[in-house]
DNA sequence: CAGAAATAGTAGGACATCCGACTATCGGAT
DNA sequence: ATCCGATAGTCGGATGTCCTACTATTTCTG
């Protein structure tokens, strides 16, 4: 089985590290675990929302406008929710207005500001994706609920750790 | 404190997500969160490592290459081993080999193949980097080693289940 | 042994991400 | 009122990742 294969891979990791006599091992096997984690999951993830010209980073600012008033936000906002940087969103928002899934106005309230704003045509495309996503169970296929339960306890000390040292 | 912040930002998404009727929220939740804590954690490595040039993917090549026979390895088996595509690898090699970190040299038992050699300065390197990844324990921060390896169980459900689904 | 299938590596293109720099605008302090 | 720091967004550049396509070899098959 392959899955066995991953394993042992991560084991000889281990141990070539160990024997260098490496301290932190358990946190080195964690970042490298979460280096590919994500690569396995966004893979699965991506080639689910390929059918919709989607990708997750596209997708998810599509979902944060679906639950914003008016379907709007701006950009800044956007960059904080996302957790991304503000040339991220632009990046994502040029994409997505392209194929016509968003829609630029000015802010009336702030010139500087601008709203990026769910189309028509975006909702729609946004609900399709978010079916089909489901039906991958978002990339974490087979693995038992109590897992993932585990899994985003696990990560949530990661991201409450960030918190304290963004201002560096 | 930020942190509480980050932990509203999940439990905010995941109320949202709830009350539209969604199934998996625990899949969607633990998929987002992998993507996020990505990017904290190999946020902090590639600062650390920025010192010297390097980012993480460079660094685990260069790290891969420093335990193999003769510090040499044929580029399609450190695919493998990185689990990156073939044409990553190429990337990959072509900075290490800009940077004089690694040689190129032909297999001689297979013109197709080639070899990428750890150099001398390369080894220097990477000494340097890996005690400068110690001292920020790979980006873990302040999480308690029982909470890491917490982390890295959950994940390598992740990682079990890619084995059996890279067929599709 | 000749042709087909598999494998190794690279080239070109699309995206996502970050950083530094830059313009425009807002707001507060003097 | 005016000047200066903070904020919003974009641009250009670097990197990492993947995909498709292509060349060169090797290996298998009939």
């Amino acid at each position: 089985m392959a899955s066995s294969d991953d394993l042992d891979l991560i084991a000889e990791t281990r141990r070539n590290w160990t024997e260098r006599g490496l301290r932190e091992t358990n946190a080195m096997v964690a970042a490298t675990s979460i280096a590919r984690a994500h690569r396995i999951v966004l893979g699965r993830i991506n080639q689910a929302l390929s059918e919709f010209d989607l990708t997750f980073s596209r997708y998810e600012a599509l979902a944060l406008l679906s639950f914003a008033r008016n379907n709007s936000m701006g950009m800044a906002r956007m960059g904080e929710r996302l957790q991304v940087h503000p040339t991220s969103v632009t990046s994502t928002i040029d994409r997505l207005e392209r194929d016509q899934l968003v829609e630029r106005k000015p802010n009336p309230d702030d010139r500087r500001a601008t709203l990026a704003t769910l189309t028509h045509q975006g909702r729609e495309v946004l609900d399709k994706a978010t079916a089909a996503l489901e039906g991958i169970r978002w990339g974490m296929a087979d693995i038992a609920d109590a897992h993932i339960k585990d899994l985003i306890d696990g990560i949530a000390q990661v991201q409450a750790s960030a918190g304290d040292h963004t201002e560096d």
